[in-house]
DNA sequence: GCGGACTCTGGAATCGGTCTAAATTGTTGA
DNA sequence: TCAACAATTTAGACCGATTCCAGAGTCCGC
C-alpha cells in the first residue's frame, strides 16, 4: 500500500494539488492502510482525533478535489448522503441494505451481456452493479 | 396503461391504502401514461398545477408508502435525492450524468455472470446495474 | 522575503427530507 | 344515518448533509 509521505505529496502533485497541511493529513487518513468507504463527517472526526485541524468544510472540498482528479471514487447508494471509495480498480459493490455496509468485489471476473445500445451519441462512462442484500 | 379511476381506487384498496382525494390525484399523476421518473418536489408542483390541492408533507408521505406497497420503486443514483421510478418490471438503466436523466431497459436481455459468492448468510434482494453516460 | 494565486475557515445559508401536534376525513358498526 | 375512532393530512418547525461566502491564511516562483 503506497503510505510513504513522500509518495502522497507527489500524488497530489500529480493531479495538480498543492500539498498543502490540511490535504496531507486527510490524504494520510485515507490511503494508508487497505481501501476504505468513508463519509465526509467521519473523516473529519477521524482527522480531529488524528490531531489534523482541518474544518468540515475543507473536509468536503478536498473529497470532491480528489474525486475530480482521479485519486477517489464516489458511490451513490444511501439516499441523502455521498459515501467516497479509495478503491480505483474496476470494482463492483454488494450493498446492505440493513446496515448501510459496502463491500467491494473485483469486476474482472464479472461478465455483464446483452446490454441495449447506448442512446444517441453518448459514451459509456462507467458501469454500476450494486448487489442489495438484506 | 392502467388509467381508469376505479382501476387506480382498486389498486389503493389492495394495497391496503385509503383512496384519499390525495393520493387518487397522485396515482393519476403518477400512473396515468408511460412510466415514469419523478422527484417529490416535481410530483409537489405536477399537482398544483393540476389542481390537486396536497401538501409536500403529504407528496413525501404517499411516495414512501406507494413504494412499501410496490406501487412504485425508489431509485438512488443521484446523490441527496430520491427519484421514484413507476415501472415495476425488471429492468436496468441508463443515467447521462450530464442532464441527470435516467432511461431505463428491460433486464431480460441482460446476463450477468461470474458474481461473487454473497458474504455471509444474507440475501439477493436485487441486483441494480446502472450505466453511467456521459 | 514578496506578491499574488490558491486554500482554508467559521458561520450563515441552502437543500432535500422528516417530524409533530392539531385538524380533517374515511370507515365502521350500532 | 351517524357517532366514534382510526387513518390521514397539514403547516411549519426541524434536521442532517452539504454548499456558499467573504475574510484570513498559506504556498510557491521569483
Amino acid at each position: 500500500m503506497s503510505t510513504g509521505d513522500a509518495d502522497i505529496r507527489a500524488r497530489l502533485n500529480g493531479a495538480g494539488l498543492r500539498p498543502t497541511r490540511q490535504r496531507l493529513g486527510l490524504a494520510r487518513l485515507l490511503f494508508a492502510g487497505p481501501h476504505r468507504h468513508i463519509r465526509a463527517e467521519e473523516l473529519s472526526r477521524e482527522a480531529r482525533e488524528a490531531g489534523v485541524r482541518v474544518s468540515l468544510a475543507t473536509v468536503y472540498n478536498t473529497l470532491h478535489r480528489f474525486v475530480d482528479a482521479g485519486l477517489l471514487r464516489r458511490v451513490d447508494v444511501e439516499p441523502g448522503r455521498a459515501c467516497f471509495d479509495t478503491n480505483l480498480s474496476r470494482h463492483h459493490h454488494f450493498y446492505d441494505t440493513r446496515t448501510n455496509e459496502l463491500i467491494d468485489f473485483d469486476a474482472e471476473d464479472v461478465g455483464i451481456t446483452g446490454l441495449p445500445e447506448v442512446p444517441g451519441g453518448k459514451a459509456v462512462e462507467r458501469i454500476d452493479l450494486v448487489v442489495r442484500l438484506r
